[in-house]
DNA sequence: GAGCAACTATAGCCACAGCAATATTCCTCG
DNA sequence: CGAGGAATATTGCTGTGGCTATAGTTGCTC
């Protein structure tokens, strides 16, 4: 009998990760959908809403999400279309604009919330007992710090901003 | 000073756990690509080689990764194209093929799996000691086991196969 | 002040993947 | 045995997002 390196802890452990994310993510997406939604602008609305002036500029925007700039701006085209946001000029810096969420898209966001955070207890954060969880919250916590999206290759010391790089934890 | 609902715990533990894989992926999709390897492709890989016979049902491939069966099918295209599969007539029912893994598919492997562990250990099982680190896991154990990827929908009992649902963990 | 590098947003082009439609094959029931 | 329905793989169409080039803007240097 030899060996299987299919049966390598790392991978068993790589393997729970992704698809707790996947499973978590799918539950999200049928929640976003009844909302009209796609992630990717659940994304954009939180980080928008979160920020001072319910606005950021669009390198700030693509900085904090997983998104390319010009993923931005058809992100950003389609929610401005869709009323949830709107473009503003920077007016110290004419090569800059904002994203706006309108409040048409603070609603949205304030409806779409609360079945969000239902799923995120019901199926993440509900499942495990108090002590189990802020232990497991710690390692995704160090794993996080460790891997610091944002700094993809393997520089020393991005610092791409003067905001930091994961406000959401 | 009025309640900020992004800083609800539940928004910060989504967002590590998001972030953890956010950033490990990336750090995967470079090592694959010093290996000319999608993550797709990856995943196909190590799915037919730890099946019996290096090979799967189109269908039970698509049932298995992320994607869709037409997705299933452009992937082993590509795949095949670069020689890394190939597909096999079912005997047994016309209407299946097999994708195979050829010894230049499992060669690929073979080259890309250990850089691939040695990131695993370096970004993310490394990150803690041992306790913490199965800590971290059974968390996620248990919030892989609630989710269920697969079971997309609320759907009571999916049973999507004979198949394990989830063979990598 | 002129020149030049860096930055910002956008548009063109492409790859990738999902959904729906289609063709083929299998199975079950009458 | 035949008909209808389920299953399997594929293709067309579409939406999405990344990479690169481009145009406009800023700031730094000389």
């Amino acid at each position: 009998m030899e060996k299987n390196v299919f049966d390598d802890p790392r991978i068993t452990a790589v393997g729970l990760l992704v698809e707790a994310h996947a499973g978590l993510s799918a539950r999200f997406a049928v929640q976003y959908e009844e909302h009209g939604l796609s992630a990717v602008e659940f994304e954009v609305l939180m980080r928008l809403a979160r920020s001072p002036g319910n606005q950021l500029r669009m390198t700030d925007l693509a900085a904090q999400t997983s998104l390319s700039t010009s993923g931005v701006t058809r992100v950003v085209d389609r929610m401005e279309r869709d009323g949830l946001l709107c473009r503003r000029a920077c007016p110290s810096d004419r090569r800059s604009s904002y994203a706006v969420v309108t409040p048409s898209g603070l609603r949205r966001l304030d409806e779409t919330l609360p079945g969000h955070l239902r799923i995120i207890e019901q199926w993440f954060t509900g499942q495990l007992e108090p002590e189990a969880l802020t232990a497991m919250l710690d390692g995704l916590r160090r794993v996080r710090d460790a891997v610091h999206p944002g700094a993809t290759a393997g520089s020393t010391d991005p610092a791409p901003s003067d905001e930091p790089p994961s406000p959401l934890a």
